[in-house]
DNA sequence: GTCTATATCACGATAGAC
DNA sequence: GTCTATCGTGATATAGAC
């Protein structure tokens, strides 16, 4: 749950064009930030349009103008902070490299505490095959680990890794963001934790033994510059 | 998520001693299951008495006069599934063992979806600090984390592991569980991923690292004789 | 594009009969 | 110990005025 797609951006592209929605795309913003932050707080079973309506200082019937329904917005909501993570973790970056960020990319994530929350929620109560949210959590999910385990073929095929079959593969990806989502639900329930330190001495374990190499992390400073691009909204 | 205290053993043997609630014990039971099933497929929030009541085959009022309030319905289905696992995870198993028995607790666990869910959607939903749940569930997580380190302490005592400062510990111990955390999570949204063989290959290189030997594998069968163990029931 | 007003429904909880 | 009946609340969603 800590990187996603771009998927959405063609829609939201869509709203900037067309005429008719050319004043509502300030107001559909203001919507989805605080929808992000009442999902957050209450999960979508528990957060309601009530109170993400007062939140923008609308009332609820304004939101179903801009998202059809409940669901509409949530998905819209995943969408947006999609495209704003590939600000943090950019699409060029690639193989062993993009894997040496997800540490940084997860502490980013701890400086907005609304969007763990939202994510690791909706997740768990979406895992429910019945839930109206399933299909689309899932498929995002799966998405995440096909193109994970893609970079991990890019840096075997570049030489940054030692050799491994594609079986293994899968599962290194699969253990490591396990560690991710796992770790961000004890920085939830206890924000006190090195979420940082923890994750740079785990995933640096499983990288030292794809390399063969000791790990060396990079300077600090560059979270420093990460947390100011992703400020810069 | 994975492995709990035994808090509320007294609580429920009260009942089964105290004379008015003789007969009750076993209903109690039954709305423990049903509320397990529901809190499971829609969460905390979002199931309802109603449904626990119509599962059970009783009024939702009926509900509330063997629990005060949803709020101790869900408190006292947590404390059952705790005292449950105490029968797949003994307390008597010490040291590096009960770290070695993870995997296979954790495989044991997806033999009942309805567990999982719950358990990882109560976590996530409860993380919010207003939530009414969050200090009980917080402190259960606290204390599956002091267990676990005093665990890692006995091994080292026991000259199970190699010397390890009590920082250091606490990290390991935190991306164990993570780990177990994250990966049934990711079960929940793809059921066909193989948890035991990742969790075992994982586990596995951390384990490794603290005893600077190769790990080898219980028989499987171990797995067949605990299921037999939670089965009956 | 946003409002007010309302339809419709489900929730948790309680009172009191049996 | 369980029932029926009901209260008060708050939910999503829609209709129609402005």
């Amino acid at each position: 749950m800590s990187e996603g797609s771009a998927a959405g951006v063609a829609d939201i592209a869509a709203h900037k064009t067309r005429g008719p929605y050319r004043n509502g795309i300030k107001r559909r913003r203001e919507i989805i930030l605080a929808a992000s932050k009442v999902f957050g707080q209450y999960g979508y079973a528990g957060g309601s349009l009530r109170q993400i309506a007062l939140d923008v200082g609308v009332t609820p019937a304004a939101l179903t103008r801009h998202f059809e329904n409940k669901e509409g917005l949530l998905i819209a909501v995943l969408e947006h902070w999609d495209v704003e993570n590939d600000r943090v973790m950019p699409a060029d970056v690639r193989g062993l490299t993009r894997f040496m960020l997800l540490p940084y990319n997860a502490y980013q994530h701890t400086l907005d505490r609304g969007l763990i929350e939202m994510f690791l929620t909706i997740a768990a109560e979406s895992s429910n095959p019945n839930h109206p949210l399933h299909q689309f959590v899932k498929r995002r999910y799966d998405r995440l680990m096909v193109r994970a385990l893609g970079e991990l073929h890019y840096a075997q095929e570049h030489g940054e890794i030692l050799p491994m079959d594609d079986e293994q593969m899968m599962r290194e990806v699969r253990a490591v963001y396990a560690l991710m989502d796992g770790l961000q639900l004890q920085w939830l329930l206890n924000p006190d934790i090195d979420l940082l330190r923890i994750l740079q001495d785990a995933l640096g374990h499983f990288i030292q033994r794809w390399t063969g190499k000791p790990v060396v992390w990079a300077d600090p400073r560059i979270i420093a510059k990460s947390v100011e691009a992703e400020r810069a909204d």
